[in-house]
DNA sequence: TTGTATGCGTTATCAA
DNA sequence: TTGATAACGCATACAA
């Protein structure tokens, strides 16, 4: 009586059985045989035949009854906010390298960052069976995850690290990236260097800029509040309009370290429109490297993070909590490097981009 | 006597049965109250009251349980070349999104576009069972999949047309795209346009070169094969390649079609190492419509995809395919548009970059 | 070393 | 309208 019915094609794929009676034994020594777990339990010869005919009937088991029966899906669950941002497919491919070489698969889902969806997704990639979860998820206050840790959960988390240390979590090292970002800039000779940072319910707006501040201070330079903004987004509006308002402000600065690479992106739409030039009247960094930013005019200058291994790390971190639970939970920061490109360049007496808004030396058409 | 033996979470999932037992009814009238196909076989009451039951208990049915018992899934395979290719991330999108809405999920696996991969990792697939495959594959003779096809497996291929017809297909009209652009330059007074095409191993490439032919005789532009160059890859260094080598051969010409964006990043490239200038002395569009695109100097003319959509009407499509498998397969061809931007200008009496080549009128520093 | 029996959680068939 | 029962494909405790 159901409606739809769709013809369940006829599962043409040999089963066990198949596979047993062609070799002439019973389902559970081909089980045996088949499994290399539990091949030593089998009469060598008897194994070799099974597997042979296994191979020449292309014999593949069913993980959907393997998984009923074991109660392991060897599955893995991937929430990230949204795909189509160039940060994440690098690091899925990362995961999914480790995952496959492991037998393992991973679902991926998108949350759009949305709390509503990331609990319903949760919700079913549980109900899925996944064995264990890797969250790519920005913000810094997260009971959801916190609960689904209190519970049990096995996960990873990327791109954020928490405020209880026991979830384990696989990060760039954005306080490095910052102080390179800040170290290069000040080598340069720039003394008064603008922060734009990402929004500070975000684990790495919090970080990079509190690393911010700790890199001008060594560095021995301007250390005014004025000099750092925040962005309510990582969007390339929000970068604009936030290095607009330090110009029109008439903040002095030469140069600028945003919260990523869309903010530096907004910060070449503000100079534009301010009619100031990158890197003559101000250089900017920006933070993560995204791909083609080598093409830009001028070709940014930016922190570039591991974002393959971020997902090899995760992934290997997963599958260790998986099946070694006894060992510690850590957390792993990795190394980042500092991408120098065509948006910095030497301070040339300067005044600063705040003192010469509006009346740029060089205006565009 | 497995050697691993990760503690299978003890699943504190309530089971049909405990909501049977709560309810006080029979598992296979929970089961079907549960159903909202067969609710209509139990008494309102009851359904009402395993329902309620089941919402307190936080019941979720156990998809691998049904799975087994139903022979249906209600997943499918995705398989890409990379999805770090900024081509597919809004296509998968798209497809999840249909998905989701349908309660089917996706497998997503890359190829690298390796025929061995291809084969293992749909192997693979198969034996996850999924339900049907949407597959992008550039390539154009593709035993394999019309293997599959003929074995009765559901598919979808994308950003690909096949030679047999029967294989339903979601493509972008690159034809009408490369129309489009061959239009917008004989517009701006472009007389000789040269293109570089994509691999013709490749159904786009082939497709784009074909109708670039037709367009240029469309407009009675000039028709001279030298004027046409095959990219052994979609990539920025075959595009540099491939355009240094019109230039050095002197091919005179001042506007180019480019097979898809990457091929235009690398006349850029060409361009600036023989000291022309875009869109001044040449004029490129691109395909695709990459992100980003936008922000490079000039800013690229190219044809711009509808990525989500295509990734909407293919699983759609995957989808009838699964439950109305009597439909008659079809193709789809979906609109493209044109993204004008700063890499084409009007034509102004120059004699072209073959002829300026290597005498540009403004070298680069 | 192999076979028998059972059960994983669910749905479908049959009988009541 | 509901309950009993079997079965999906596999793995495993137990018996032989």
């Amino acid at each position: 009586m159901t409606k739809e019915q769709p013809p369940p094609r006829p599962s043409e794929q040999p089963k066990l059985r198949d596979v047993a009676k062609a070799a002439g034994v019973h389902a559970a020594t081909a089980s045996r045989a088949l499994n290399p777990d539990t091949r030593g339990l089998v009469n060598a010869e008897t194994a070799r035949r099974v597997l042979k005919v296994a191979k020449a009937l292309g014999y593949r088991p069913n993980p959907i009854a393997r998984s009923l029966k074991t109660a392991r899906t060897r599955t893995v669950g991937l929430v990230i906010p949204d795909l189509t941002n160039p940060l994440f497919p690098p690091i899925v491919r990362g995961i999914e390298e480790v995952l496959e070489a492991a037998g393992y698969s991973a679902w991926l889902t998108n949350t759009d960052d949305d709390p509503r969806r990331e609990q319903t997704l949760i919700d079913s990639l549980r109900s899925r069976q996944v064995e264990g979860l890797i969250v790519a998820t920005a913000r810094l206050r997260h009971p959801l995850l916190e609960s689904l840790h209190r519970q049990g959960v096995r996960m990873v988390l990327i791109n954020r690290r928490t405020q209880e240390p026991d979830i384990p979590s696989v990060t760039a090292d954005d306080a490095v990236g910052t102080a390179l970002a800040v170290k290069h800039l000040a080598g340069l000779g720039h003394r008064r260097i603008a922060h734009l940072a990402g929004p500070r319910h975000t684990s790495t707006g919090v970080i990079r800029a509190s690393a911010f501040r700790h890199a001008i201070r060594d560095h021995g330079l301007a250390d005014d509040p004025e000099l750092t903004v925040e962005c309510a987004q990582w969007t390339e509006e929000e970068g604009a309009r936030a290095m607009s308002g330090l110009l029109e402000r008439g903040v002095e600065c030469t140069a600028v370290v945003a919260g990523n690479d869309l903010i530096a992106l907004g910060c070449y739409d503000a100079f534009s429109r301010h009619g100031l030039s990158c890197p003559d009247d101000v250089s900017v960094v920006g933070f993560n490297d995204m791909p083609f930013l080598d093409k830009l005019r001028p070709p940014l200058t930016t922190v570039a993070l591991p974002h393959h291994d971020i997902g090899v790390e995760a992934a290997r971190m997963l599958l260790e909590c998986i099946e070694e639970p006894e060992r510690h939970p850590r957390s792993v920061l990795l190394p980042v490097s500092l991408a120098v490109r065509g948006s910095t360049a030497s301070l040339r007496g300067s005044t600063g981009a705040g003192a010469t808004a509006g009346k740029a030396r060089r205006p565009r058409r």
